[in-house]
DNA sequence: GCGCTATATCGCGATATCTCGATATATGGA
DNA sequence: TCCATATATCGAGATATCGCGATATAGCGC
């Protein structure tokens, strides 16, 4: 766990609200049948959630991922990505040492 | 509290460690007699500790200022910074409550 | 193979951050 | 007033980040 590389990926608003929307998968459209048993959300949902590029999300989650505060995982054409709490937890555990 | 520009300040290594230092006085060389009762660090004590030049300094302290991190006061030629407890843990809150 | 879809990567201009040295400002003392 | 000290501000070059469109890659179905 990078806290450097992790805060990083964090200092950016439209990320941050990346990690929130995916605390609830219901945030986005229904997966589509095939995927239903899947964790994790495509790119696609997550692009068109944020009205950002598919190239910005795509280097976004990418970001993301880097920084261990995501997982994913490709399923055909797709990627999933899904949150990796425990990182996540970690990171705010160790911000919260360091600096309080 | 401005959770982006908190996060934009802490998203430097330097600044977070001098936050980190400035937990403890017994961090930094013992005050002047006169400043004994003083609250805060003056920024040449925080500017040696470091080994950054004066001026980076300077703008790093008014950086973690300005997102409310770190509170100042001056006294006579020496300005005294010491670290915004509240807003501190608020944001770190702010922080846990969004992502966790 | 071809075409289609989903995602990743590339290249770019715009903007922000980093850190410095030089300079300006403020204060206190002789 | 003049000088020394402490801090703040300015200007700049180097580097990083932002977000895009264009292009490449990967996987699927025919």
């Amino acid at each position: 766990m990078d806290i450097d590389k992790a805060i990083s990926a964090l200092n950016n608003p439209a990320r941050r609200q990346i990690l929130i929307w995916l605390k609830d998968r219901s945030n986005f459209p229904p997966a589509l049948p095939e995927h239903a048993d899947l964790a994790g959300v495509c790119v696609g949902y997550i692009q068109e959630k944020s009205g950002l590029s598919q190239s910005t999300i795509s280097t976004y989650m990418n970001a993301l991922k880097g920084a261990g505060l995501v997982l994913s995982e490709r399923h055909g054409q797709w990627t999933f990505y899904r949150r990796n709490e425990e990182v996540i937890a970690q990171t705010l555990k160790k911000l919260s040492e360091d600096l309080q």
